[in-house]
This record gives C-alpha cells, structure tokens and sequence, in this order.
DNA sequence: GCAAAGATTTGCT
DNA sequence: GCAAATCTTTGCC
C-alpha cells in the first residue's frame, strides 16, 4: 500500500474530495494497524464558504486549514465528537474535506475495542448500567458500523485533537492515507452537506457531499 | 467577561 | 421523531 499522494489534494476542495473515495485511513502499523476505506466524505472550502470554519477567517483552532495540503484538521463539536479533516487546497487556501464514514478492512477487532474505550468513558457519568447498555450496543455492532459517521471515525481510529496538524501523507506517521492499487468502487454520488442549516444559500444546498451510495457503513445523517 | 451555538450521536417518548 | 449530553470557540457587551 502506498502512501495518498499530496499532489491529488492540492486540488479545488470538491475534486480533491471526489478522489478521496476509495482511499484508506490508517493508524498504526503491524499487525494491529487498524484501516479503512473513505466512502463519504464533505468538501469545505474557503473564507467564502458560509458553511466552513474558515468563514471567520484564521483562527487557533482553523489554523492548519490554510496551512499545507494532506495535514490533518481535528476539532471537537458538540462538545464531545472529534472529526477528521484532511487539509485541501495550496497553502494559503483555507479548505478541508470532512472523513464522514470509513468501512473497517483491517484492525476490525482493535476498531471494536476503541469504540468500546470512548462509549464507556462517556458511559460511565451515567452509572453502571448505562455503561453496560453501551457494552452491549457495540459487542453486536456489524463491523460495517463500526465507523460509520464522523464522530464513529476518530472514536474507532483513536484520533482526537493531538492528532490536529500532523502530516496524513507521511509514510512514516502513525496516522495516515493510503491509496490501494487497482480497487474499483462504483462512483461517487453527490449530496448536500448535512448539519449545516444555519448557513445560507448556495452553502447550504451546494451538493458537495460524496459517498458511495452502495457502502453499508454510510453515517446516519438525513438521506444518506 | 459572559452568553450562545455547533461539520454529532444516543436514548427515550 | 425529538431532546439531552458536553465544552470549545465565537461574538458581543
């Protein structure tokens, strides 16, 4: 498996996000090395876009957005979800695309157990039983859901904010995206974003949401 | 300094 | 089908 090219994103953000179909995200090596393939994904773009982090401008927390293509861009929202984005665009560019889903190829097992970590951390305010639904919830999750959402990502790959800014096209880093051989996937479908509502016409409905609409681990967001 | 809302997920009515 | 959980970031006083 050889490491995504950084040229393929350093691309508008939409076309860089339609070539991320079918690519793998990896954590770890060995026989442990957990990975999967990106079947949806979102293209944010620049200052302009209403929708985007970026629209504030630079800030701490979007600051590697402008930085240079194939970095990772992690950030927490509702106050409890982490969510990848891989930097797009030349530097300067503010722009991210958003890994919604992932299918597990490998590392299922060790994908399992991370889920299982982040559930009864967030299970365990709630007293045993609460802890003990989750445990259940997730021993007979189909391995296809396993990631399948934004949040569900960085929980089954481990990533949270101390991964923000490391470099996702280095063969070397722990955190990474890989691009398989010769693997056909049935093309890309495009969709509005989800849960940017707030953002005004053409933001809102710009259909820059991509997925493979046969995947079983597509997210749960409206009309997937 | 303080109030408000968010690129989500889960559980309950 | 709807609302809570939870905390960082942004916007306004």
């Amino acid at each position: 498996m050889t490491i995504y090219p950084r040229h393929l994103l350093a691309l508008a953000s939409d076309a860089a996000a339609q070539r991320l179909i079918g690519a793998r995200v990896t954590r770890g090596s060995g026989p442990n090395a957990r990975s999967g393939r990106i079947v949806e994904v979102e293209a944010y773009f620049g200052r302009d876009d209403l929708a985007s982090h970026a629209r504030f401008g630079r800030t701490k927390r979007n600051a590697v957005m402008f930085g240079i293509p194939g970095v990772a861009y992690v950030y927490l929202v509702y106050g409890m979800y982490n969510c990848l984005n891989v930097v797009a665009e030349v530097e300067g560019q503010a722009a991210a695309i958003l890994i919604r889903a992932v299918e597990p190829v490998s590392g299922i097992a060790e994908m399992r157990a991370a889920r299982l970590d982040t559930a009864l951390q967030r299970a365990v305010r709630n007293g045993r039983e609460a802890a003990d639904a989750a445990r259940r919830r997730i021993e007979v999750m189909a391995d296809a859901r396993l990631a399948a959402g934004p949040g569900l990502v960085c929980d089954a790959l481990s990533i949270d904010r101390r991964d923000d800014g490391h470099d996702l096209c280095d063969p070397d880093s722990d955190l990474r995206l890989e691009l398989p051989g010769d693997e056909r996937l049935p093309p890309a479908v495009a969709g509005r974003r989800i849960g940017i509502d707030y953002a005004p016409e053409p933001w809102r409905s710009g259909a820059w949401r991509f997925y493979v609409a046969s995947s079983p681990s597509l997210s749960a967001g409206p009309a997937a």
